[in-house]
DNA sequence: AGCTCAAGTTCCTTAAGGGAACCCTGAGTG
DNA sequence: CACTCAGGGTTCCCTTAAGGAACTTGAGCT
């Protein structure tokens, strides 16, 4: 498999966040270290992914600025940690698990929970207008070529 | 490469939906639907992927139910068009092109705007808790274990 | 000096993506 | 009624990335 670099593509925000976090396996990772799965050997066993590729998506993540590798020991023992911009990406995770939530449900239910500082309750996120507050999911909007558009 | 089968992991609806949309390309041509580059010449075209590709990406989403094959023409002629379980997976797209207009913004601006219905505005999205209507990110909400969860 | 343990690195095998050529079906045209 | 055209795939070969297990490194412990 070559490496498909969707950078290549028409000025495209998402195609530039797919070539941050698009590989496999990235969005685990980003969930991990955010849930405070934050070490080398945590990640793999928490994940069961291959060491070659663990290692390969940490640096690569690091590179763009999505997490941080820290000393935690006089020994060379080191954990990641989400910078602001990788924080904000996980956003976009939350928005994922509640699609996953609602379309791909188990029976147990779903395994994070979030507790909102703001109101103290265990919630779930919602997509709003920043303009006018009111709902506003893909089905509330029509897309418009922008400034950036290629054609 | 084997197929990665994010599903082993432990109830995880970030796998999950990874499962359906995590390969590559499935997101730009999920967006590609969206926008109304709908048919395979069109979108082969737009995303310059592999023929070969496209057809497991779309035979995959179809399975899945995220599009629907439809013909268009009394000859073999078919587009493609979004479910509602699909159109809810755009949400999170917006949430990704968001994050990348912020992060990775070229410097001729977002390449697809939206205009939202409720108001008429070119706006963005916004992230707001379910329960209270404050604001709700990453850095807002402290993860707890769910009923599903594994360990 | 030898042991342990986290955190990688190396090496081999296998399967998935890229790309180009080919095929199939139903119209439209002469 | 053959001939062409076009969309929508399929087939084939080649390359490269993921899996997986074994090996390495650097510091502290005993």
């Amino acid at each position: 498999m070559q490496r498909t670099n969707f950078s290549e593509l028409a000025a495209c925000s998402i195609a530039r966040t797919l070539d941050v976090i698009g590989e496999p396996w990235s969005p685990l990772i980003l969930r991990d270290v955010w849930v405070g799965v934050s070490r080398f050997e945590q990640i793999q066993a928490d994940l069961g992914i291959s060491r070659k590729v663990l290692t390969e998506r940490l640096n690569h993540l690091a590179d763009q600025g999505i997490v941080e590798r820290r000393p935690y020991d006089r020994r060379p023992r080191y954990e990641y940690v989400l910078t602001e911009k990788g924080t904000e990406l996980v956003d976009m995770l939350m928005v994922m698990t509640r699609w996953g939530d609602k379309w791909l449900a188990g029976e147990a239910g779903p395994p994070v929970l979030y507790r909102h500082h703001a109101c103290g309750e265990i919630t779930s996120v919602d997509l709003r207008c920043t303009h006018c507050g009111e709902p506003m999911h893909a089905r509330d909007v029509d897309p418009l070529p922008g400034p950036g558009a290629a054609n």
